[in-house]
RNA sequence: GCCCAGAUAGCUCAGUUGGUAGAGCAGCGGAUUGAAAAUCCGCGUGUCGGUGGUUCGAAUCCGCCUCUGGGCA
């Protein structure tokens, strides 16, 4: 896919609407590249884009995946794969068919890097393997799986520390599922989906101070807009609290309020940190993992600027 | 006013019989190939309330002062 536009940013960066000014003003699209947007139900304290917002602009891949269902980034990238095969993203609504701007924006780095990099081709897992080994981790911890991965697949089991639990199950299942190491699944490197050459890559970094005291605001106003019974009814879905889904920020700080466990100030508060302590881990993967080709957008840089620059030279 | 208990990291607190201090949380840095809002790793950031004294040496013992709780008036 040719002229492909990419705004990372970490959470109340902003990139939402910088996204969606660029997308009217360039008549084109947005595709959503956040692991948690994708949920329905979680409307509110995921930040997913409004009726209003919808409205202005096609969005693509927000709110589509049931909270039952454990999403993913391969799953995302065939979701991505079948709009651009399909010819969804092009399709203007009087049914003709042009290039329109594809414009990918979240503040998932590994989906990112999946797209602009691509992925190793790996068999999906079967769910009663997958769930074998999540069974594992609880009875034996990751050190024990840690223990057994080295001696079923050691050079796998050397790239990984023994309390990495998520790697260590992600290694045994995919050497149990097809018997052969993870490593040698990632030895062949994926292929893009996107045309690296004519894409545009943007990453939103905010001052940090800034950020918290906009994290700070949003949550308080996410409280506003139904944040609490938005987790009711998540709640009442009744879902292994293990899913991603039910590890949305503030989903467990606001359950736990609700339950009487702790005060709702405290509760809050823990959201509000859980947040902080998120968007540093995204300002660390974009800093670090994102390569010379993303333009850095610093505290002060005219967005405005950089909109018309876009209008005016991509179509 | 008197009595008692406190005052140590941003917060909550440890600190043995005196040897210039350390945990949790917060914070900061890092890793990141299909549940990534996940998972994991590293880092202590200090006028020990102030001041005078005892001592080779005081967060620690003594005096005075300040502040904060609680009690008696």
């Amino acid at each position: 896919m040719k002229n492909a536009i990419l705004i990372a940013g970490p959470t109340a960066s902003g990139k939402s609407a910088f996204a969606l000014d660029l997308a009217e003003r360039k008549d084109g699209v947005i595709v959503n590249t956040d692991s948690m947007q994708g949920y329905s139900v979680l409307d509110v304290l995921t930040a997913r884009p409004g009726a209003a917002d919808l409205a202005r602009v096609p969005h693509f891949l927000y709110g589509h995946v049931h909270p039952a269902t454990a999403y993913s980034t391969g799953a995302w990238l065939r979701d991505v794969m079948k709009l651009i095969d399909d010819g969804t993203l092009s399709a203007r609504p009087d049914g003709t068919l042009s290039a329109r701007p594809v414009i990918f924006v979240g503040g998932t780095g590994l989906y990112f890097r999946a797209l602009a990099e691509g992925i190793s081709e790996i068999p999906d897992i079967p769910p009663r393997i997958r769930d074998r080994w999540r069974y594992e981790l609880k009875e034996q911890g990751a050190v024990k799986l840690h223990s057994l991965l080295m001696r079923e697949d050691s050079a796998a089991a050397m790239t990984l520390r023994p309390t990495d639990s998520q790697r260590i199950v992600r290694a045994l299942e995919v050497l149990d599922a097809s018997g052969r190491s993870i490593l040698e699944w990632q030895a062949q490197r994926g292929w893009p989906l996107i045309d690296r050459e004519s894409a545009r890559f943007f990453v939103i970094e905010p001052d940090r101070a800034a950020l918290v005291r906009r994290i700070e605001a949003r949550f308080d106003s996410m409280l506003d807009m139904g944040a609490l019974d938005e987790v009711k009814r998540l709640v009442a879905l009744n879902l292994n609290p293990d899913l991603p889904a039910m590890k949305a920020i503030g989903v467990r700080e606001l359950q736990a309020a609700m339950a009487g466990k702790i005060g709702f100030p405290e509760a809050i508060e823990l959201a509000k940190i859980a947040t902080r302590q998120y968007a540093k881990r995204q300002a660390t993967w974009f800093r670090n993992q994102l390569g010379p080709e993303w333009q850095r957008l610093r505290p002060g840089d005219d967005l405005e600027t950089t909109i018309r620059q876009l209008v005016s030279t991509t179509t």
